[in-house]
DNA sequence: AATCCGTCTATTTTT
DNA sequence: TAGACGGATT
């Protein structure tokens, strides 16, 4: 079969395995992406599966649209019957459909992050609540936490004042929600669950559907999400499950990596398929990322190989400050250009944003050209913002976060005052600030009456439209356009809302099948639901939005040009590229300091080295800089120890190791201490200190270390020094035997 | 309504 | 150090 042409032993293993659950533990560059779409194309191919008896389930929409279309080239098939898209994409396909039985209204919206956090604060505010003991962001957190464990207020423990009060919020939050037909994204996965373990006729009827669940990055499922797998998949239905829990990096927000070895007893799993063959990196490469796994206790145990030669060794450079790293690194990415590699092929990984200053600027200095990973996305700007939420007006008109967000944006002359009095209108009738706005002016002339007359107009003048000319009638009806003309640096802005009339064209084209889209032609089949009203309000205005906020956007303009690729380590998951730099290899950096003290924190760190690591392709870089100005401090730091945790065989140092005068000598310059603190310890004297400030000194019990500071002299003189991870110490220069390193 | 100023904080991020 | 945010000012 030509499908299964290509696929090693254990690929096609996996691939043709019965209908059987199945765990398939895929390392780096093992070809996961491929044994998955593959799997899926051979059920149906083979006639194990029908289309539509396939439920594929992953963490991203860049993941589900790349499984789509490897899946579209390998069966010539339509593939919207098949089910694949997020969790959370996949949820509120089902919550559409089944809005009534979900208790849900048909055209509720989704709250993003942004959203959420700032219904929490309307709620504190409204509850006179102390925002210093309770912050919203902590409160957002506790409620989803509460929800990804599957929680509703009432089922949450409360041991003290605090918590009760804590709960509290959570329901009134939970309230206001449901007042507003708003849904935050763990609401979308604990509803779904929700709907499905209570509503025995719909989870009857899907689980004799979704005769094949798949899912991608098993590590990275929380635990509600495993739980809305197991109900699913029910006493018959097969799990195919696909991960790697050594690339397990997400502990911080709810990824629950000991799923993997729950889905393994629970489900009985006799399948267990190791993915070893690397097709991704060279062997020197493998052996480091091997070796530093290794020092995990906990894991499920995989050993990566490659056919592919040993290749470069690693090459480690150290660095006098993070400016002089930063440096070295555009020197090195311009020679690397000047050999002939794209700058595009060619990546720098930190572990925190904060790194990417330096780095950016050594760059703009080069004149080389990058791009950095995160920031602000297309739906989360906040001129798209807005224009979102007038759409959200339009479509839900309860929806009391997007009329506080355009009361009065454009200024019409609605202050805080008016808008309290809307407030408590709408408290004292117990509904939405819209129904309060419009019973309270019923006598137009005030603002408060304009902005209800401009709303009630752009709804009706938008009734019937095609979506696209729906956004464009907002845009200026709204007065967004005009506002953004008048403002400086509007220019821009006005060209993310035409963009947004694009991607409003963009989405009835395509109909994104990883969604939102399809929830309107679901509604139509969906067995349980009842038939819809005959006035139905626009769908497509209701699956745009829905779209919007699941799926973010692209992270910024320029997404093909050739640049040098600046990210996080976390952003580099699942990317590759033939140059890998890693930045940063400092005791506190990277493992981060924080790190240590959370449990199985450094575990994590070093997965995300792990991680960091087999992204590169041909050669690798590791760098590290004795000082770093961190808080506009400068710190003094230890190489990291994943630097030890690699074999010295397969390591090249560019500069001498450790400080000590290894190969090139004169490539070498000690580091300069800087003048602020070079100041303080010449105040003990001259003579009195034998060592100067940054200097690398040796301790018989606590290893190396860097002296940070000193003060005193003579016999009381005293030098703190950084030990890494024996952490930061003060010691009597006249007992510590200290010797230079 | 816009601007200024002091205060606070500072891992990682997708949906 | 710098950037974000909230409160007070103009």
């Amino acid at each position: 079969m030509p499908l299964l042409d290509h696929l090693n032993p254990e690929q096609l293993a996996a691939v043709t395995l019965p209908n059987q659950h199945a765990l398939i533990l895929a390392g780096a560059g093992s070809g996961k992406t491929r044994v998955l779409t593959t799997r899926i194309a051979w059920l149906v191919q083979t006639g194990n599966a029908s289309p539509a008896g396939i439920l594929a389930v992953t963490f991203t929409n860049k993941a589900a649209r790349e499984m789509l279309t490897r899946i579209s080239a390998m069966l010539p098939i339509n593939t919207r019957g098949m089910w694949v898209g997020t969790f959370h994409g996949l949820c509120n396909r089902m919550l559409r459909a089944h809005h009534r039985d979900a208790g849900l209204p048909q055209l509720f919206q989704i709250l993003d992050s942004a959203d959420q956090l700032s219904v929490v604060k309307r709620v504190l505010k409204s509850m006179n609540v102390d925002e210093e003991k309770f912050q919203p962001k902590q409160v957002q957190w506790f409620i989803n936490g509460a929800k990804e464990e599957g929680k509703r207020a009432g089922d949450v423990e409360v041991y003290d004042d605090f918590s009760r009060r804590m709960v509290e919020i959570y329901a009134a939050y939970d309230e206001q929600c449901r007042r507003e037909g708003l849904a935050d994204f763990p609401e979308l996965l604990l509803r779904c669950f929700e709907l499905l373990s209570r509503n025995e006729v719909l989870r009857t009827h899907y689980q004799s559907r979704f005769r094949h669940i798949l899912v991608d990055e098993f590590q990275d499922t929380n635990r509600l999400q495993y739980r809305w797998l197991k109900l699913l998949a029910g006493q018959g239905n097969v799990i195919f499950g696909v991960g790697d829990d050594d690339q397990s990096i997400y502990r911080f927000r709810g990824a629950n990596v000991g799923n993997m070895a729950d889905f393994e007893r629970e489900f009985k799993v006799e399948n267990l398929i190791r993915l070893e063959q690397n097709y991704r990196s060279h062997g020197n490469i493998l052996d480091a990322a091997n070796a530093l796994i290794s020092h995990n206790r906990r894991r499920l145990g995989k050993n990566l190989w490659t056919a592919a030669g040993e290749g470069e060794p690693v090459r480690v450079y150290e660095a006098q400050s993070d400016g002089y790293e930063a440096r070295w690194i555009a020197e090195e990415v311009q020679s690397l250009v000047r050999e002939g590699y794209a700058r595009s092929d060619i990546a720098v990984l930190y572990r925190s944003n904060a790194q990417s200053r330096v780095l950016e600027h050594a760059l703009f200095t080069a004149g080389i050209a990058y791009r950095v990973y995160g920031g602000l996305r297309f739906f989360e700007r906040q001129e798209v913002k807005h224009a979102l939420a007038y759409l959200r007006l339009l479509a839900n008109p309860d929806d009391d976060s997007a009329f506080l967000r355009v009361v009065n944006f454009p200024t019409r002359g609605i202050g805080a005052r008016s808008v309290e009095q809307v407030q408590d209108a709408a408290r004292g009738a117990g509904g939405s600030l819209w129904a309060a706005a419009s019973s309270l002016t019923g006598k137009a002339g005030t603002a408060v009456g304009a902005f209800v007359k401009l709303v009630a107009a752009m709804r009706e003048n938008a009734r019937g439209l095609p979506l696209p000319e729906v956004v464009d009638h907002v845009l200026h009806a709204s007065g967004l356009l005009d506002h953004y003309k008048t403002e400086r640096e509007g220019t821009d802005r006005i060209e993310n809302l035409e963009e947004l009339v694009n991607a409003a064209t963009a989405f009835v084209r395509d109909e994104l099948p990883t969604g939102a889209a399809l929830a309107a032609v679901d509604q139509a089949e969906a067995a349980a639901a009842p038939a819809a009203p005959a006035e139905a309000p626009d769908p497509w205005l209701a699956a745009f939005l829905a779209h919007a906020a699941l799926e973010s956007g692209e992270n910024q303009a320029g997404e093909g040009a050739d640049a040098v690729q600046l990210m996080t380590a976390h952003s580099a998951k699942g990317l590759e590229f033939h140059i890998v730099f890693i930045s940063g290899l400092e005791e506190g950096l990277f493992p981060h300091e924080q790190s240590v003290t959370e449990e199985d924190g450094l575990e994590e760190e070093r997965r995300l080295m792990y991680v960091a690591v087999t992204r590169a392709r041909t050669r690798l870089y590791l760098s590290f800089a004795q000082t770093r100005l961190l808080h506009g401090q400068t710190r003094y730091n230890v190489a990291s120890r994943f630097l030890d945790e690699i074999p010295a065989a397969v390591l090249k140092w560019l500069t001498p190791r450790g400080g000590k005068l290894f190969g090139d000598a004169a490539a070498w310059q000690p580091a300069p201490a800087p003048l602020r603190l070079a100041a303080k310890a010449e105040r003990s004297g001259p003579g009195a200190l034998p060592f100067r400030i940054g200097q690398n000194v040796n301790h018989p019990k606590f290893g190396v270390g860097v002296i940070v500071s000193a003060e005193g002299s003579g016999a009381d003189a005293r030098v703190q020094i950084n030990f890494g991870r024996q952490g930061m110490k003060w010691l009597q220069l006249e007992y510590a035997k200290l010797t230079p390193a």
